[in-house]
DNA sequence: TTGCGTGCAAAGGTTTTGCATGGCA
DNA sequence: TGCCATGCAAAACCTTTGCACGCAA
């Protein structure tokens, strides 16, 4: 036995977060960004039903939970089938706080590096660089 | 004129709270174990400005910030003096909490192609890679 | 009918902010 | 003396929990 799997009800809540989530291709939403388009559509959903949906699909796999330390609050991203393009890292730009999303390809080289020579399993949904960005390299050196 | 440095008086609670980090020959301390510390001590220090401090340290990179576990407090480490300590990259274990300096001529080709193709300068000094040690895989699965 | 799902309100915990006062330069 | 630093209290945030009611099965 592994877990005592609640009972999971279709409910009409639960459709339209996965449904929400899917539609957003790929771009990651915290729970209060979330509540924000519910409320707008009309009929919102309750906030903490929200973190009940959002925690129990991250733990099923069905979606992706990323955990920055800045701006505290978790986003969460629909995880497609196809299984391309999965995680990325996020660069977090000291200077103009903005944060970028790097896609892939290096990712999936750094985190093989990592584990196969120095015995270390990446956590790609915390990890984040700091440095500065393109736009602010160059403006000043601080 | 780069930034507005604020000024840096040199008072009595900074002094307190470096010295204090430095005497802890690297582990590192949330905010309200330092606070406790200080308040065991004697005169204790008000936790905002313990919070300030070590923001600032850490903006300045004499300290480490870690976000270990999620939505609880962070944790702060003094950082050695030695130069070597801020050209390499970190990687921070979640589970056993061991950090591990990575040298490596793999990291730094990889941060010279995030640089000339993503445009993008990482900070070694303020990076942290979160995952798990080759001691803590294969432990569980949580 | 049964019992999970929902959502409001409140609790819990961390970090930030407002503001009067203290202390360094 | 001029300002920054301090620290109390309160606010701001994010997330979780208690609980009564609603709704899927």
């Amino acid at each position: 036995m592994e877990h005592n799997r609640p009972a999971n009800y279709a409910t009409r809540q639960g459709k339209r977060i996965l449904d929400y989530l899917e539609s957003l291709s790929g771009r990651h939403v915290t729970v209060n960004e979330a509540a924000r388009y519910f409320a707008d559509e009309g009929s919102g959903i309750g906030q903490t039903t929200i973190y009940r949906h959002l925690e129990k699909l991250a733990g099923e796999g069905r979606i992706r939970k990323y955990v920055l330390s800045e701006g505290k609050s978790a986003c969460y991203q629909y995880i497609e089938d196809d299984a391309e393009c999965r995680e990325h890292f996020h660069l977090k730009c000291e200077e103009c706080g903005t944060l970028i999303h790097l896609e892939c390809d290096v990712l999936n080289k750094i985190r093989r590096h990592i584990f196969k020579e120095h015995r270390f399993r990446i956590n790609a949904l915390k990890t984040v660089f700091y440095g500065r960005c393109g736009n602010c390299i160059g403006k000043d050196e601080t």
